[in-house]
DNA sequence: TGTACATCAGTGAACGCGCGTTCACTGATGTAC
DNA sequence: TGTACATCAGTGAACGCGCGTTCACTGATGTAC
């Protein structure tokens, strides 16, 4: 079988977006070349065509999580003013469907106590996705006025990870729901962002997509 | 070998007390029975008379991390105002120390991304080790008058959680204390703490202790 | 246009290894007589 | 007091299993002639 020349390229995204799902769903120990290259459609034998090494595939899905992590920061926030972008940035973040959706949020959530386990490129993508999105969620609080905004970031993306990873332990969905609910009010109130009008999920369609 | 009453019992804290380091330090998956029994100095057959299965290990593990939580917030807190014991357990908690000591710091912080994946009895351990830190924690911001202080304190663990997961990740150990800053100010100043004087992690003895 | 060959993504059996778990055994000591 | 036996925490070889990785092979298609 021969194929077309963007076929191997196509494979290999199918593989790695396989893998970037299967990590975040299992972890780094728990999933297999195998399983991920089944889901894929694949044998296990062709995975070396594509990847050096395990170590290799997760090193490239965690830099492929972060691109998607910013295209959820993207479609938050495009077209809207600073204070609005980033209520709805935590908003979507802080949200059910991000909870029940491990596989496919927010990777730091996903996998903070597996990084420094992980061979050092994997770290350094790791530590240069989690700097790029801080650099994000700065960006509007400097244009809010926030004096030392990239250190007011940092604290913000904490609590959000933080909460996400208490809210998916708790084996009641009540339970992960308060905490999710405790943190986006407090995150509104320390930021001094508008209260969104009630019912306003009914109305927000971008709400609903799964976030990556 | 016949032994005296207490020392099947002293044997079994040993390999737990091993257990509890190892599954913070490396994950549950890589650690290994042997290993575990290795270093609590026997031989990885004695195992089964001790655990039923690797799984009970991590199971009576987390109940013990989350005692030794507990005895840090005692120790920050006991002989103090509701405040400053507060801002001291703040300060033990995203402290140097802390950031290094993985396999002797908080569960949660270690653990986080792993619990999803546990055992139901390892996973409802660890809820509970939860709530019942985060009672603590509200119990000094209830005397301080903050309404709804399970709810604020639930926001306070996320941060102090989430922060110390981003400090782990960071090659560079200038930006992970710069972390730890940027989230102990902000809760400081989130809680209306009193700012601590310059100077005083030298002064701190208990600051030096490796938090549990 | 027709034929022989090269290409190469993907296949699937096989490997060595480390793991959790089992089990026959050890041997120092308490107990029964 | 002395002796035979029971106890049981701990030992270490062995097991079955799943993993990451290797490698000889397949077979559809492009290319050279």
């Amino acid at each position: 079988m021969r194929y077309t020349p963007q076929h191997k390229a196509r494979t290999r995204s199918k593989i790695l977006e396989q893998a970037s799902h299967a990590l975040r769903a299992q972890g780094p120990h728990a999933v297999s070349v195998a399983t991920v290259m089944g889901e894929a459609g694949l044998t296990h034998g062709g995975f070396y065509a594509h990847f050096d090494s395990k170590e290799a595939l997760i090193e490239a899905s965690v830099a492929k999580m972060f691109e998607d992590s910013q295209a959820l920061w993207d479609r938050a926030t495009q077209d809207r003013l600073p204070a609005e972008g980033l209520a709805r940035y935590i908003d979507l973040y802080l949200c059910t469907r991000h909870l029940g959706a491990r596989e496919r949020g927010c990777p730091v959530a996903a996998l903070s106590s597996d990084v420094p386990r992980l061979s050092r490129p994997a770290q350094v993508a790791f530590e240069q996705g989690v700097r790029r999105l801080t650099v994000l969620i700065s960006q509007p609080l400097e244009v809010l006025g926030w004096p030392e905004p990239v250190k007011l970031a940092s604290s913000v993306l904490a609590e959000m990870v933080g909460c996400m990873c208490l809210a998916r332990l708790q084996t009641s969905r009540r339970a992960a729901l308060e905490l999710l609910e405790a943190s986006r009010s407090s995150l509104r109130e320390r930021l001094a962002l508008a209260r969104m009008p009630e019912g306003v999920e009914l109305t927000m369609k971008a709400a609903h997509h799964v976030p990556r």
